[in-house]
RNA sequence: GGACAUUUAGCUCAGCUGGUAGAGCAUGCGCUUGACGUGCGCAGGGUCACAGGUUCGAGUCCUGUAAUGUCCACCA
């Protein structure tokens, strides 16, 4: 780079070199390194059939910033990538393609629809990494991994048998959720309610002594074919004598009993619950009390099957109708109802789930959730922000099993066999040659996959190679922070922990640093249907990867959505434009000189104002990213680089820098010094730009991102240089304000006369105010006798500018006292403060010290402006 | 039904453990200032949702109310 270059920063020219720079430099990769402490992140895999969208962006942004300010920190950083096999949605999308073909998976069969799928994950599992890497994620990518390849694999047979082996997963008849469209089960957690609305049909069912009727009330008409009995509430007075007795099913005309259970509410309805056990999951608990019967009415296609009577064939809304027309036929109805309620749905396909019984594999959950939940009472696992906790707290204690088989093709086959002979089930790692119990062959291994998010469990550790016990596993375990949105931590995070509590017996990450949802500008979730997604490439494409890391981060708040606009990526790409032209400043002053990157033996007083200010930001810095503020560290360096360094630090430095005598070599190492150590603290937000101009300014090291992150150093604070440059610069801004109050521009030079009590901090400012407030000269003195002047006061000096002409006394007149009430009401605010005894007695004394000092500079101030007052009447 | 979050300048949001309200964008005025107009300088604009309370002092802590949003539960 020379100032030669482009005006404006290009990063569509730097960023896949300085990618394939850091790629050939083996700079992501992490090794098991006893003298670094470690620090790991394993990523959140994204679907092999995902697209990179802004909710990854986001995501992988967070991770990055964290891993890059680690690794810069010295440890042995691991960021481990990988993909998940997603096996409902991927499933979904090959028998989607090949019904382009006319074709079903049934008829190509399991193994053909295997091969399929793994074609599938070679031709699309690489896009979205490759996409990954355009936003310049540090990824370990020699260790990237896939939930079902060898090792993943193996761990998830070794989980199940252990847990099977200690009674914690069995296989049984439940009901489940049943989605008939992707036809599986799945667990609670896919089940997404939302408000419908519906009917509420009003039924009688006569009494088979032929004494009368009882009423009832249900939604779902259709499911009256699998009744076995009707409930009522044990204490319910209307009800006591029916209790035993028996009613007709009207339609299906089987006798079916009254039972009495407190499950029913006395004052919902009638008081009379209709029990379907094989089809409500809380007639089911009821059944089971009971003793009742279970006939399951409903096929895989939600069907009604041969229990249906004549209904059979007819799908579950074709059912309902011919029932209810059949019903008021018959008298049985007796009102409708119009009624808002809740409606389970495929959390995939948004199909109405159909609680169904079925014989499922599931995972008991309370033995597995107590210590899980202890973790996070104990602090081993914390959430950023804690809020989290309650919500992971309420999940984990009211949890129900976890239904884990699915009626899928592409995932982790159930480990376990049955035998033909002898009716045994073998749970077993490897494929069992002969029944254990009675030496037959014919063993059938179950057809049933396990839920996606088994695998995805176990990924802190089976991505270290667990079982296997292998240094990796001993040095990255547990992992340090877990990035992730709030959307999944039930899904995910939740079942994490209680995997690694009972695998490893150890958390899987100490720190679970939760995000929002990344909207869009109208506050709106960004949706494939709505159609209102931004696309991260395009972004890329656009503004570049640096801007889009930037605009993400801006404003970021842990568990907070955040909405993103056009006007973010512009302000953050007109940041790297900032950043680019201050480095192309600072070349076409150093280009052809020996700059050493140090600060020189003797520093001005500029020079320790920027550098005491650097050395506070790197400290602030480095306190918010470990706390994982980004939003508020993102602030503060884009302050610090534009405001404190580009306006003012290097326009103070022109001065010694076009004076062109040795006390510019000072300046030079300063500018680089300072720059060289902003790039690093930006490094992790935004680490191309960063590279780039790091790579062209005098440096030690091959690489900016293998640099050390700069360190808060006591040497470097200069608190009495800090308040003198702020003298100085509030004589300038206040001059400025005047000039443009009075519309002068700035090529109308004007004598300044500085009047104040800090004549040497002044002295040492001249230099800066001349070039700053456009001063022909600069007088500093105890006081001037100059009437007429403009007149411009701070809290350290009053100021005279003569430029008669322009003054309109009148109106100045008007200002100066404008100006005494403004000072007049907050010194009356000070002094109220220091006549409280309150105040005086409870106070910390730095906070009244400081009132009062406040206090008697603004009646220095008031006497200023008096006497100019005076002087101009 | 329960829980949580949000409510601060026209818009989008900062404001950590209580000490005289901030930024970006937008608006207005001025500027060919030898890095940058994707820029520079200056300005205007806020009873910090509302009502109480704690405190010498509250945007910040407590209680309640309202609006908005999210999650959990699922009474058929």
């Amino acid at each position: 780079m020379s100032k030669e270059l482009a005006k404006a920063y290009e990063p569509r020219e730097v960023e896949d070199r300085i990618y394939d720079f850091w790629l050939s430099g083996g700079y992501f990769h992490a090794e098991v390194d006893e003298n670094k402490r470690p620090y790991s992140i394993v990523i959140p895999p994204p679907n092999i059939t995902g697209q990179l969208h802004m909710g990854h962006a986001l995501d992988e942004t967070l991770q990055d910033i964290i891993i890059r300010f680690r690794r810069m920190q010295g440890y042995s950083t691991l960021w481990l990538p990988g993909t998940d096999h997603a096996s409902i949605a991927t499933e979904a999308k090959i028998v989607e393609a090949m019904r382009g073909e006319g074709l079903t998976k049934e008829e190509i069969g399991r193994e053909k629809f295997l091969e399929r799928a793994w074609e599938w994950k070679k031709k699309y599992g690489g896009r979205i990494i490759e996409q990954l890497k355009k936003l310049g994620s540090s990824c370990d990518w020699e260790r990237e991994r896939f939930t079902l390849d060898e090792g993943c694999s193996k761990a998830v047979r070794e989980v199940f048998v252990r847990l099977y082996e200690k009674g914690l997963i069995y296989r049984g008849e439940r009901i489940i959720n049943w989605c008939p469209h992707c036809r599986t089960s799945i667990s609670d957690a896919e089940v997404e309610f939302s408000e419908h609305d519906g009917h509420f049909w009003h039924l009688r069912y006569p009494l088979a002594d032929g004494s009368g009727y009882v009423q009832l009330a249900t939604t779902r008409p259709e499911t009256l074919l699998g009744d076995t009995a009707v409930a009522v509430h044990p204490e319910d007075e209307r009800y006591k004598d029916i209790i035993g007795k028996k009613v007709i099913l009207p339609l299906v005309g089987r006798e079916i009993p009254v039972v009495a259970d407190t499950y029913v509410e006395q004052d919902f309805g009638t008081g009379v619950v209709k029990i379907t056990p094989a089809h409500d999951p809380n007639d089911f608990e009821v059944g089971l009390r009971h003793d009742l019967p279970v006939i399951n009415v409903m096929d895989e296609n939600a069907v009604i099957n041969e229990n249906g009577g004549k209904y059979q064939g007819m799908d579950r809304y074709e059912a309902r109708k011919a029932i209810v027309k059949d019903l008021e036929e018959g008298g049985f109805l007796v009102k409708v109802e119009p009624i808002k309620h809740n409606v389970g749905s495929c959390y995939r396909c948004s199909t109405t789930v159909e609680p169904r019984i079925s014989k499922q594999w599931f995972v008991k959950m309370k033995p597995l959730a107590e210590p899980a939940i202890q973790v996070v009472r104990d602090g081993k696992v914390k959430f950023v922000p804690d809020r989290f906790d309650k919500i992971y707290y309420n999940w984990m204690e009211n949890i129900r099993d976890w239904c884990i088989s699915r009626q899928l093709w592409w995932g982790h086959r159930i480990p376990a066999w049955y035998c033909a002979d002898c009716g045994e089930t073998i749970v077993s790692r490897e494929a069992p040659g002969a029944c254990p119990k009675c030496g037959g062959i014919h063993l059938h291994q179950d057809e049933d996959t396990l839920d996606t998010w088994f695998s995805s469990a176990l990924w802190p550790f089976s991505t270290l190679s667990w079982p296997d016990e292998t240094p990796e596993l001993k040095y990255f375990y547990p992992t340090d922070t877990l990035v992730t949105g709030y959307d999944i931590i039930f899904f995910w995070v939740a079942r994490m922990i209680f995997s690694g509590v009972e695998h490893m017996h150890e958390v899987p990450f100490h720190t679970v640093f939760i995000h929002g949802l990344v909207r869009d500008a109208q506050g709106r979730k960004m949706s494939k249907s709505l159609g209102n997604g931004i696309d991260p490439l395009e972004v890329i494409d656009k503004y570049g990867a640096d801007a889009l890391r930037f605009a993400l981060a801006t404003g970021n708040s842990p568990g907070n959505d955040m909405r993103f606009t056009d006007e973010k990526l512009e302000s953050s790409r007109n940041f790297a434009n900032k950043i680019w032209n201050a480095a192309r400043f600072i070349h076409m002053n150093i280009d052809g000189h020996d700059v050493k990157n140090e600060l020189p033996a003797e520093l001005t007083l500029e020079d320790r104002w920027i550098v005491s200010a650097f050395n506070t930001v790197a400290k602030e810095i480095t306190e918010n990213l470990e706390k994982f503020e980004l939003g508020i560290a993102v602030q503060k360096l884009y302050d610090f680089l534009w405001d404190q360094f580009c306006d003012w630090y290097i326009e103070l430095a022109k001065t010694r820098l076009q004076a062109g005598d040795e006390t510019s070599t000072g300046a030079r190492q300063v500018l680089v010094w300072v720059m060289t150590n902003t790039l690093k603290l930006l490094h992790p937000f935004m680490p191309f730009i960063t590279e780039e101009i790091w790579q062209t300014l005098p440096h030690t090291g091959e690489s900016i991102m293998v640099s050390e992150y700069p360190k808060y150093e006591e040497s470097h604070c200069y608190p009495q240089d800090e308040e003198e440059m702020r003298r100085i610069m509030e004589a300038i801004r206040s001059i400025r304000n005047r000039r443009s109050e009075m519309n002068v521009p700035p090529s109308r030079k004007a004598r300044v006369y500085i009047a104040t009590a800090f004549a040497e901090t002044f002295r040492k400012g001249s230099a800066f105010i001349s070039r700053l407030a456009y001063a022909s000269e600069v007088e500093i003195g105890e006081s001037f006798d100059l009437p007429g002047a403009v007149t411009v006061v701070t809290a350290d000096a009053k100021i005279y500018i003569p430029m008669d002409e322009l003054v309109d006394k009148k109106a100045e007149i008007a200002r100066l006292s404008k100006e005494r009430e403004t000072a007049a009401k907050q010194l009356a605010q000070a002094e109220g403060k220091l006549n409280n005894p309150g105040f005086m007695g409870k106070a910390p004394a730095n906070v009244v010290e400081g009132v009062r000092a406040q206090a008697a500079k603004l009646s220095e101030k008031i006497a200023l402006i008096d006497s100019s007052i005076q002087a101009l009447q």
